[in-house]
DNA sequence: CCTCCACCGGAAAGCCGGGTCA
DNA sequence: TGACCCGGCTTTCCGGTGGAGG
């Protein structure tokens, strides 16, 4: 940390040195930082060939001039389902200029895509079509679809990615485009669907499961040594020669291992880890650097469960934040204590204690507190728990919310008065 | 060995916003 | 439109309990 703070605007024999000078002169450790993130498609996919020559061979009636059977592809996040299906997409566009057929893959992500009209809009627009962004009925774009590819020939591979999302708001769509080939003689729609979650299949409409999964792959997670592969093959693109020391990627890809197989996580983590040591403007990336990027990882993926969390919870944390100045460790009725006073401090109507001993639980369950049950005899039973969150980075979040302002300008007091309330009954 | 604390956690019912159906 | 239902959140009620202290 010092090494940074003097480094960062030095006095270099009497006059200060260009800022950016600065910045540039330092060792770079990244090439191409982009190759690290998701969107990017690789070259190469390794331990993923099973699935790319399954799917190859699933869509070559495309280029034969056919339509291929709709296909449904699952597996959890960072298995490399869409990084897959993008390379065989890009690879099967190029086999079907050489072969002088007109084959086109439309990707779509559902997540922002996400209403019957704006698939089909998306759609016709990619083919020159001018739907505008709202306005039609559906049923017309339906038709305006099917009209801009009979005329132009084109045999579509869509994409659906997360196509789970695209369900509960727009499931007829899906059953449109299931049946539309029925009404096409010289285009075709074939159908990819993405998904992560498999009880999706469940709330699926039997007619349009039946149709969009004529075939189904799985994408298995990857285990620790398959994810090194990953990382080794990305690293060599992603930075210099030799700035990762020795066990740097073997630890990104054991701690991704352990959660799901997750290459996303694993090449997150291994960014992170880099970026960090280039902040600290060091020439390696050190097994410590990313020990630091698990726990900002993990620190951002807290604050971002505490952002979204609903106010009684809020409170809840705040109360807690405050009791850990006074000691690590507090139970349930002390929470309970200082959290009625904190809501009447914002003005909220507190909830009763075996309310807010499921909130602990569910604090407990997200990871932001550690709780257990103890007995401590003659004093009873109780849940001991402590804060697993960083305390600072917490209590920032917590007063971002507008209805826990009145909670910031007591600052000190607060501790106090969380003193006080803990003696008082 | 019994007591009794301070809460746990299950069951059931109430409340509320949203969606459905006639 | 109103009757009805559903699911999530919350309260009420209450039986249950590990172990320090007597």
């Amino acid at each position: 940390m010092e090494k940074a703070i003097n480094g960062e605007y030095g006095l270099i024999s009497g006059g200060y040195m260009n800022i950016f000078e600065n910045l540039l002169s330092s060792v770079n450790i990244f090439k191409n930082r982009d190759v690290l993130r998701h969107s990017y498609t690789p070259e190469k996919l390794p331990h993923r060939e099973e699935q790319i020559n399954q799917l190859a061979l699933l869509l070559s009636p495309l280029l034969k001039g056919g339509a291929s059977s709709n296909i449904f592809i699952y597996g959890k996040t960072g298995t490399g389902k869409t990084a897959t299906v993008n390379f065989v997409g890009r690879q099967l566009e190029e086999a079907s200029k050489k072969a002088k057929q007109n084959v086109v893959v439309h990707y779509i992500n559902c997540e922002i895509v996400d209403t019957a009209y704006r698939v089909l809009a998306s759609i016709a627009r990619r083919f020159g079509s001018n739907v505008p962004m709202t306005g039609w009925p559906t049923d017309q774009v339906y038709d305006e679809v099917k009209k801009v590819l009979e005329l132009r020939k084109i045999r579509v591979l869509v994409i659906l990615d997360e196509i789970d999302k695209l369900v509960k708001k727009a499931e007829e769509a899906l059953y449109g485009l299931t049946r539309i080939n029925s009404e096409l003689k010289n285009s075709s729609i074939s159908l990819i669907g993405i998904s992560n979650n498999l009880k999706f299949k469940n709330f699926l409409d039997a007619r349009v499961l039946s149709s969009l999964s004529e075939e189904e792959i799985v994408f298995p997670p990857y285990n620790a040594e398959q994810l090194e592969d990953i990382l080794l093959q990305r690293s060599k693109l992603a930075f210099e020669d030799g700035v990762l020391e020795e066990g740097v990627i073997q630890l990104c890809a054991a701690i991704a291992a352990q959660e799901h197989g997750d290459a996303r996580k694993a090449l997150d983590l291994l960014r992170v880890s880099a970026e960090i040591a280039e902040r600290e403007k060091d020439t390696k990336v050190r097994v410590e650097h990313v020990r630091k990027a698990l726990r900002k990882i993990e620190t951002d993926y807290m604050i971002e469960t505490v952002r979204t969390l609903p106010v009684h919870s809020k409170i809840l944390l705040y109360s807690m934040s405050l009791l850990s100045e006074i000691a690590e460790k507090f139970t349930t009725g002390e929470v309970y204590c200082v959290y009625k006073k904190l809501c009447s401090k914002v003005g909220v109507d507190s909830l009763t204690q075996r309310r807010i001993s499921d909130l602990i639980s569910e604090l407990d369950m997200l990871g932001v507190v550690n709780s257990v049950i103890i007995s401590k005899g003659r004093y009873g039973r109780t849940r001991e728990m402590k804060l697993e969150a960083d305390r600072d980075a917490l209590r920032k979040v917590l007063e971002e919310d507008y209805r826990l302002q009145s909670l910031k300008k007591f600052g000190g007091d607060l501790k106090k008065f969380a003193n006080l309330k803990l003696f008082e009954s």
